[in-house]
DNA sequence: ATGTAC
């Protein structure tokens, strides 16, 4: 058996791109990385496998704890990790979803072509820039009151499409319509609706970006015409989460189940990954105050979505109708779902942690949008400013390999620190300017340096091995065109 | 990721 020695960790492999921490001791399953061996090389820089290994000890683990091909270390448990815990005996951890509750992606669609934008990206970047807000700190496309954010809180994009900040449509090309059913309001402390009042359609900073694109290659082209995505075509990404609001929601809820679960926590190798009983009290309204955290974000990608169309309406003199300026699809990179899935012929219901991690229902599953149903879901895996993107759709091997999941990006290589020594933002800027005609304008150079191409794992090969297992097939890549960032 | 620090 060919195995893999990662600094005390040994992988043994099941087949190719498919790697078992085998169980032990205190473990209640095996744990499993999707990965090449150079991926698998880069994961074990870090604490990624221990994390890994450390979140097999989750009361209600099933079937084994997953490291997706860009999986990195993160708070307690990996950016890149899936955990399927069982909603009726299992657990729920705050840090098996992440600090940014629902951070995630959206594509909108175009008629425009690289042709239409050559000549007009100054413009276009700067005006992005003024109009879409980004960075640290406050200020956003609305500002608002206690009892907005409550509204948004409890109806999601269903919120922005009243008040004039997008169509119907919209709604059909979002998960659960725009809508998280579950969501608490009144489960989100006042503090996080006060962080999160005056961010409402804003980006933030770290790794959000808004970038518009062209489409360079098309892989599958029975699927890319449902997508309506073709060569040489120009398409929008966003991405961003729930900001403050997210953030705070998760400390929140990390200090009061530390406090409340400690004889759980004790059992646990690591503190970051409290966690709270399913049927608890406040396993319940952690869920109810994440879903609703979860719909804030969906409304911030909305409105910053929303505004990108007026800015397209003016740089090119055409409503964003006529330009056909459509949401593709909005994908959640850090949530947990209660799902039900087939484990060894028996449906359970699991609360599905995935975090830095991404849906990806394959054809014919009934959660999947009717328009989409008959080839798979999108899954928007966004990849560094100097290497593109991908579009891909839910592949058929999902919900037996992955609880219908696959990776959620490039992943980083290195830490933000370590990058800010590496490379200066201003030159970074320049290459891209120079040797790639990429045009990115940001709020502090500090952040274009931490997010500079070379601080990401090869995102071309993140995609190939999730292609090769069959949990999400390429459909389209794409290339920067024109990128702002806090 | 983040009012970049409990």
């Amino acid at each position: 058996m060919t195995t893999y020695d990662a600094d005390g960790i040994t992988l043994h492999k099941v087949r190719d791109y498919v790697w078992e921490i085998p169980q032990e001791g205190d473990m209640r399953t095996p744990a499993r990385v999707l990965a090449s061996e150079q991926l698998l090389d880069e994961i074990s820089e870090d604490k990624t496998l221990q994390q890994l290994k450390n979140a097999t000890h989750l009361p209600g683990m099933t079937k084994h704890a997953i490291c997706m091909p860009d999986g990195h270390q993160g708070y307690g448990f990996p950016v890149g990790g899936v955990g399927a815990l069982d909603a009726e005996s299992g657990c729920i951890s705050p840090g098996a979803v992440g600090y940014d509750v629902n951070c995630g992606v959206r594509m909108m669609t175009t008629n425009l072509t690289y042709e239409d934008v050559k000549g007009h990206e100054e413009e276009l970047v700067d005006s992005l820039f003024a109009n879409v807000p980004s960075g640290l700190g406050g200020g956003g496309i609305v500002e608002s009151d206690i009892d907005t954010v409550e509204a948004i809180l409890e109806n999601g994009v269903e919120w922005a499409v009243e008040e004039g900040y997008g169509v119907e449509a919209d709604l059909l090309a979002c998960e659960d319509e725009g809508r998280r059913p579950d969501a608490d309001p009144s489960a989100i402390s006042q503090k996080a609706k006060d962080r999160g009042k005056n961010q409402i359609g804003s980006l933030g900073s770290g790794n959000h970006f808004l970038e518009v694109q062209r489409v360079t290659d098309v892989f599958r082209e029975d699927v890319a015409d449902e997508f309506d995505l073709r060569e040489d075509q120009i398409v929008v990404l966003i991405h961003c989460g729930s900001r403050g609001l997210g953030h705070q929601t998760c400390n929140d809820y990390l200090r009061k189940i530390e406090k409340t679960h400690s004889g759980l926590l004790q059992q646990l190798p690591d503190k970051e990954l409290a966690a709270a009983p399913a049927g608890s009290k406040l396993a319940e309204e952690y869920y109810g105050a994440m879903c609703a955290a979860i719909n804030f974000a969906w409304v911030n990608r909305q409105l910053i979505m929303h505004r990108t169309r007026r800015v397209f309406e003016r740089v090119f003199d055409r409503t964003w109708e006529q330009m056909e300026m459509e949401l593709l699809y909005d994908v959640a990179h850090n949530i947990a779902k209660k799902e039900t899935h087939t484990v060894d012929g028996e449906d359970r219901e699991l609360y599905v942690h995935r975090k830095g991690a991404t849906r990806a229902f394959p054809a014919g599953h009934p959660e999947v949008p009717a328009a989409y149903r008959d080839v798979g879901q999108p899954v928007i895996i966004p990849g560094s400013m100097g290497a593109g993107s991908y579009v891909l759709r839910g592949g058929d091997r999902s919900m037996e390999e992955t609880f219908g999941s696959t990776a959620h990006g490039a992943g980083r290589l290195m830490s933000r620190t370590q990058a800010k020594n590496e490379f200066w933002g201003g030159d970074v800027q320049d290459d891209l300017r120079e040797s790639q005609q990429v045009y990115v304008k940001a709020q502090s150079g500090a952040t274009v340096a931490e997010e500079a191409p070379g601080v990401y794992k090869d995102v071309d090969e993140v995609v190939r091995v999730s292609d090769a297992l069959g949990i999400g097939d390429k459909v389209a890549r794409t290339f920067p065109v024109c990128n702002i960032k806090g």
